[in-house]
RNA sequence: GCCGAAGUGGCGGAAUGGUAGACGCGACGGUCUCAAAAACCGUUGGGGGCAACCCCGUGUCGGUUCGAAUCCGACCUUCGGCACCA
């Protein structure tokens, strides 16, 4: 295939890389914290240093940058910076493969693509940088960390925990995929381990509270709140005093306390610790074998499409308080260890999992809550709906909408259980098995357990002579000399904690460091906090909807309890944008052959096209392809302005005889300059390049023509260059002094519109028959109704439609149309 | 299965109750050139007509309305997220 591209008529490469210096070494995108202006901080997430700035990094930040810059020039005093995700797996994996330390690897790659990212021209204040690998970073990881121990936010537990035998770590529940490792996509296994927790279920109901954010897409807030899964409910309790074990009873969640009276059997999750208690000695084989199966079975479950149901009998009965019914004890996996308690109440006629197992299990199946017009014939399926109260003792004949309070009502009252909530959201598990994060500053003493490191001692340092060994086990735990410490406490022998923390706890309060990112007293300076947290735009990929989004507001939260933030939401406004696809309309990936390498075309094209061509391509929350020949238009356009501009106005007749022309062209120009001011301040970034390439044909076509003064001409190619600044900021600045403006056009205000300007003096009036376009009238914008409707029937065409039909009624829109109903 | 987003020319898209297809790509025709590329000018939803014009057209079917790409209902398709949540 061969490829037509663009001939420009100046050399990208040149002109970007002079003025790239300029503002470096003129230092005009340093921020200020003192500076009077208001503040508006923008942040895009950042980029782990993978070592390659690729095309999605560019869709993500160029668009970004070129908001950033509209603030800058709507008057604001803006932070917009820019730093690494640079702890995390990859790096361990290339000191493992290529006996690279992490350390140098990250720091290599963050060269590099600081590099690729200087070349986009962005604003960053690169003093401002944040490499969160540093100790100097890490330690407050740490700080944060003792913080929450000391508050109880942060615990130990024994968890069966997801492991990925190919990553050889630990994954977070929310990190798995289907049954898979969502990082390498292995097939997930199960270990017990001790681990590190923080008690991000303790503020559930808080993180529900969308009340502090101005503008975040719903979508992002549905994810979060299905995420946290809030379910109100009661828990109750079924009588075990029977059996005569040490536990009383066997304690259930249910959401259909109302359905009570039809529980025939109870299930429990495999993991739950009564099991063992409750099995019979003639089930015993049974049921472990069923244990086994079902810990091993997280590898297979999701293999099989449609799961039928299965369980063991444990052989132990369980009493129903409600009407003293005994009913059987079964195992089965669909019963979760992580949610609820652990135990549910099976009701088959009001469930359709429940009735599933009961059919497989043969096991009664009662309604309780009548169907209408339900004459005591079985059942097909479970029914969900609204009902009336059968075989349900004294609440017979209750609707069942007040039968669920009344039940839970009687259930206090007896002491069998109470109302509760349920969240399916759990708590953060942080603990890592690897080398290249933030090491947990806990140490174990034999003596005096476990013991946090003194605050004076941080950061606990990552050994820099860490050995890496194929096998993936965590250099930590190998270490000796990391490992034996004496104790904080009595200075005994112990060891430290050889786990480090999930990268999410970096991501969690980065938007804070950013604001002194060299302070040593504090996580951040009180001062400099005040004066840009919380962040006013935040921007990045909604893949990010929920963990991300939700640790960072859940450690916001956290540190406001503590004293340290005064706000309650770290992100008041969120904005996603799309995936850049490949040109083949498919997601980008090396397999597929389909990746876009942006550098080339920054090499050939310039930045300012690339940055252009992304903006151009579609609106930036949906994505879209990438078009190598769709990049050649945005090219051709800016080569155009580089013409346009550049021609010498001097020639123009100084008193041109056109005055509609001069008019005409002031009206297209603040027409545009509204439309890009909107389309800007809203992240229309397509529509804004339509219109200023809209206002550039048309300045083209009164070149050609000469129906333009040199002022009218002059103002045009100024507010033109002032309006392209954000989107092109190199070729804007080179042209900016090219005609002869002062430096630098980044430090000028966005053009104003003037309404008057803007508008209109003579509308196209549509005119319809019964709907149909029939004619269009050039009238005065400000013409009246009836002389609307007048010159619409008086047209011929309309005559010609209306035929000998009568008129019934006439539509008017003010300035738009004007419609006949006839008939 | 559930939740969410989206379906408009050959392609990316514009128009969120009032001229469907702005802007751009591609294609076609022309200018320039020995020639090509680039650049510039023009045409470009489909069908009919010599023409003025007419008919059809925004995934499908129905509805509301003077008027629907836009609002409502049902369905189909694609993409993204979550998956036995008691």
């Amino acid at each position: 295939m061969t490829m037509r591209q663009v001939e420009l008529r100046y050399n990208p490469a040149e002109i970007e890389e002079r003025w790239q210096e300029r503002w470096r070494t003129d230092d005009i995108y340093r921020v200020r914290d003192d500076d009077p202006r208001p503040k508006w901080y923008e942040l895009t997430m950042y980029p782990y240093p993978s070592g390659d700035l690729h095309i999605g990094h560019w869709y993500a930040m160029g668009p970004s940058d070129c908001h950033a810059r509209f603030r800058r020039m709507q008057g604001y005093n803006v932070l917009h910076p820019m730093g690494f995700d640079a702890f995390g797996l990859p790096a361990e994996n290339a000191a493992i493969q290529r006996r690279i330390h992490p350390y140098t690897w990250t720091m290599g790659n963050i060269e590099k693509m600081r590099g690729q990212l200087a070349s986009m021209g962005p604003v960053y204040d690169w003093d401002r940088q944040l490499v969160c690998c540093d100790p100097e970073y890490y330690r407050w990881n740490q700080w944060f960390f003792l913080k929450m121990y000391e508050r109880g936010l942060a615990y130990r537990a024994t968890a069966p925990v997801v492991w990925c035998s190919s990553c050889n770590t630990v994954l977070a529940n929310e990190q798995v995929v289907n049954g898979r490792c969502e990082r390498c996509d292995t097939i997930i296994t199960r270990r017990d381990l001790e681990q590190w927790f923080l008690r991000i279920t303790s503020y559930a109901e808080e993180l529900l509270d969308f009340g502090g954010l101005i503008d975040w897409p719903e979508k992002i807030l549905i994810m979060q709140r299905n995420w946290i899964g809030r379910s109100e409910g009661v828990e109750i309790a079924f009588d075990l005093s029977h059996l005569g074990l040490e536990a009383q009873d066997i304690r259930t969640f249910t959401t259909r306390i109302d359905t009570i009276y039809g529980v025939t059997f109870l299930v429990l999750a495999p993991e739950h610790p009564l099991v063992e208690r409750l099995t019979t000695d003639d089930r015993k084989a049974e049921v472990q074998a069923y244990v086994e199966e079902a810990r091993r079975q997280t590898e297979i479950e999701r293999l099989a499409a449609e799961k039928e149901k299965t369980g063991v009998f444990l052989g132990s009965h369980v009493v129903n308080h409600l009407n003293g019914e005994k009913v059987p004890i079964f195992i089965a996996d669909y019963a979760l260890m992580t949610y609820g308690t652990g135990a549910v109440m099976g009701v088959p006629a009001h469930d359709q999992r429940d009735f599933d197992f009961a059919r497989k299990f043969d096991l009664p199946i009662r309604v309780v809550i009548a169907p209408p017009g339900w004459a005591g014939e079985e059942l097909e399926e479970a029914y969900l709906e609204e009902g009336v109260h059968t075989n349900s003792g004294p609440f017979d004949g209750m609707p069942n909408s007040k039968g669920k309070e009344a039940i839970a009502d009687h259930v206090e009252a007896q002491g069998w259980g109470r109302r509760a909530i349920s969240y399916r959201l759990r708590d953060w598990l942080i603990s890592r098995q690897r080398y290249w994060g933030t090491p947990i500053p806990m140490v174990y003493c034999a003596d005096c357990g476990v013991v946090p490191i003194p605050e004076e001692d941080l950061p606990v340092l990552l050994p820099s002579d860490a050995e890496f060994l194929p096998t993936g086990q965590s250099p930590l735990s190998l270490d000796s000399s990391f490992i034996n410490t004496p104790c904080p406490r009595c200075s005994g022998p112990a060891t430290r904690e050889t786990d480090t923390m999930d990268t999410f706890v970096d991501s969690s309060w980065y938007m804070e460091r950013f604001t002194s990112p060299g302070y040593d007293k504090g996580p951040f300076d009180p001062q400099a906090l005040a004066e840009w947290m919380p962040v006013d735009q935040y921007t990045g990929g909604a893949e990010h909807a929920v963990m991300h989004l939700l640790y960072a507001r859940f450690f916001t939260k956290a540190l406001r309890d503590m004293g340290l933030v005064e706000f309650d939401e770290p992100f008041r406004r969120l904005y996603n944008q799309g995936i850049i696809l490949g040109e083949d309309h498919e997601k980008m990936s090396k397999s597929r052959g389909n990746v876009v390498n942006p550098d080339e075309f920054v090499t050939t094209l310039g930045a300012d096209a690339v940055r252009c061509f992304l903006m151009f391509l579609g609106p930036w929350d949906q994505g879209g392809p990438w078009s190598t020949s769709g990049i050649n238009g945005t090219a051709r356009w800016l080569n155009r302005l580089w013409e346009l501009c550049q021609q010498d106005p001097s020639s123009l007749d100084e008193s041109p005889t056109d005055e509609t022309a001069v008019r005409d062209i002031q009206r297209k120009l603040h027409q545009t300059i509204k439309r890009c001011y909107e389309g800007l301040d809203r992240f229309k970034f397509n529509t804004t390049i339509s219109a200023m390439m809209e206002l550039s044909n048309y300045l083209g076509r009164a070149w050609n023509d000469g129906s333009v003064g040199p002022a009218t001409w002059r103002e045009s190619i100024e507010k033109l260059l002032l309006m392209l600044a954000p989107v092109a900021p190199h070729l804007a600045e080179e042209l900016w002094e090219r005609t002869g403006h002062g430096y630098s056009i980044h430090q000028q205000l966005f053009p104003a519109w003037d309404e008057e300007l803007a508008a209109e003096e003579v509308v196209t009036l549509v005119v319809q028959v019964n709907g149909k376009l029939r004619d269009k009238l050039e009238v005065p914008a400000d013409v009246a109704e009836e002389e609307a409707k007048s010159l619409a029937l008086a047209s011929p065409k309309v005559q010609a439609h209306l035929g000998d039909k009568q008129v019934a009624r006439t539509i008017y829109v003010p300035g738009r149309l004007v419609n006949v109903v006839a008939n």
